[in-house]
DNA sequence: ATAAAAAAAGATAAAAAACTCTTTTTATTT
DNA sequence: AAATAAAAAGAGTTTTTTATCTTTTTTTAT
């Protein structure tokens, strides 16, 4: 559904939400051991979020990344939207590039109720929600 | 959502539904121009779904693409099946190997209902289906 | 025998994913 | 203050995957 760079935003994100606080940032290689990826692909893509102010971050020593309690308000799709842009709310199924209620494609009708519950799934959950899920021990960011 | 290829895969099996008839086979060059995709991707892929049963074929003159009626009640979920894989109902939102009821990742339960209908969607919607609703003439397959 | 069509194999191009190296910033130490 | 070291930022390269194109082969109706 997402890109992998998307798939590694929203963990890295909720990640970086779960571990940092006040004033405590979490580096590229605590974020890159806690959700099992690439440490120089996370570094690309958390700078790209904090330029979107997704996430900020701190340089030199005790520096890395940490959110603020507006950057904790984000939700998933801003996430998306900000790796992968707005396909997920724009994109016809098969592609067509002008697919709309009045020019659908054959599986328009049958998708669009779906498309509007993941759209309320992504832009409903904020960060924020899934840091606390975190904290109470029965959901993984990784696993093997 | 899908690769490329899938959505090709799509929109050429429906037109192939709707333009074959009994005995009327319809050639690469005419699949190209009704659903707007390369010509030798599209054999390539059509080669792909032949093999897998999912639609006739014959060469030489007058020959070209067909479905019987077997091939007609392939639901959109057999062809995503059998170009992109079984991912669209085992894939986690964040790419987990192993997300489950029981190990979920944080979006896990949100995202349960709306696989779920889209399981659903793609599972219960035939190419005959979708080749009425051609028919009519109020649904496309291309644009522009 | 010819020609029309798909099938097959393989080459090329473009995009996405992952990695490497260098630079900049900044807290800490001396 | 100056030097050091830790960390992100940035630029650029390689690898992998996906998409597209080219050529050759096979099949079959005429």
């Amino acid at each position: 559904m997402f890109s992998k760079s998307c798939e590694y935003a929203i963990k890295a994100m909720i990640f970086v939400a779960q571990k940092s606080k006040d004033e405590v940032r979490v580096g590229v290689k605590d974020i890159t051991k806690g959700i099992d990826a690439p440490e120089h692909f996370i570094a690309k893509i958390l700078q790209d979020l904090v330029k979107k102010k997704l996430v900020n971050s701190v340089k030199g020593p005790n520096g890395g990344f940490y959110m603020d309690k507006l950057n904790l308000k984000s939700s998933i799709a801003d996430i998306v939207r900000a790796i992968d842009g707005d396909g997920f709310n724009t994109n016809c199924v098969i592609g067509l590039k002008a697919c709309s209620e009045k020019n659908p494609c054959p599986v328009h009708f049958e998708y669009k109720e779906i498309k509007k519950n993941l759209i309320t799934m992504l832009e409903g959950n904020t960060i924020a929600d899934f840091k606390e899920k975190l904290d109470s021990g029965n959901f993984f960011l990784k696993n093997k």
